[in-house]
DNA sequence: GGTACGATTGTCT
DNA sequence: GACAATCGTACCT
């Protein structure tokens, strides 16, 4: 397959990902998420961004260390962190920073800027596509569309032999976008504990003005 | 060994 | 807006 005339962006290294955990989630959105399988590509442009850190954000996996369940935070930034919640749904996460140093961005919404056909082929075996903003609006959502589970758990996203190939975004200047939307910053979305009030961890980032983001919900008191 | 709960989503009212 | 689905993990006894 040929590469697309002005493909999006530059392949970033190892050192990219080992920055602050949020240093690297301001500059995933816009960044391009591809994945190649057999039976297709389905490529994502980010749009929607949580930070998680380590021992000291309450509302990390990682806040009572490193456990059988999260050790794919602690490896080095540039791998994928992916796991089930709920026993039914998958979600993904960048690994950030050092080893040994659990910190990592949960991807939570995406344009599918191609491949929508595949996409939408693997969202409604899972139920119904409404609209095609909705392909990969929300953590579970984005997972089923790139078509990534949790045997990507621990890969290497700069290992090319996996099928998964980030591309960071060209508008990416120094920090600030130029284009495409500015970034915004709030509460992060469903975390209970001591960092649900999201005062002390405003940690959810995303392109204002883009309809894939997800809409805001507050932790839900159930009962069980 | 047992139990409580979760970084969600889809459906029903 | 509210709730059920569903299971692996962590924590407690």
């Amino acid at each position: 397959m040929s590469q697309p005339a002005g493909a999006a962006g530059s392949v970033p290294d190892r050192s990219w990902f080992e920055r602050p955990v949020l240093d690297v989630a301001a500059d995933l959105l816009g960044s391009h998420l591809t994945h190649r399988t057999p039976e297709g590509t389905v490529t994502l442009r980010l749009t929607e961004v949580e930070a998680y850190g380590g021992a000291d954000d309450p509302g990390s996996h990682a806040a009572r260390g490193v456990t059988v369940r999260n050790r794919s935070m602690a490896l080095a930034g540039g791998h994928l962190y992916a796991y089930r919640h709920l026993g039914l749904h998958t979600c993904l996460n960048v690994v950030t920073g050092p080893v040994g140093e659990p910190s990592a961005v949960l991807l939570r919404g995406a344009e599918v800027v191609d491949g929508s056909g595949l996409a939408l082929a693997r969202r409604t075996e899972r139920g119904v596509v409404r609209e095609e903003r909705d392909l990969a609006r929300g953590p579970a959502r984005l997972a089923v569309a790139l078509g990534a589970g949790v045997d990507h758990d621990g890969t290497d996203l700069l290992d090319a032999a996996e099928g998964l190939e980030l591309r960071v975004s060209p508008d990416r200047g120094s920090g600030a976008w130029t284009s495409g939307g500015e970034v915004r910053r709030g509460p992060r979305v469903g975390v209970s504990g001591a960092g649900g009030d999201g005062a002390l961890f405003p940690w959810r980032l995303w392109l204002a003005d883009e309809p894939t983001v997800s809409a805001y919900r507050a932790v839900s008191s159930r009962r069980r």
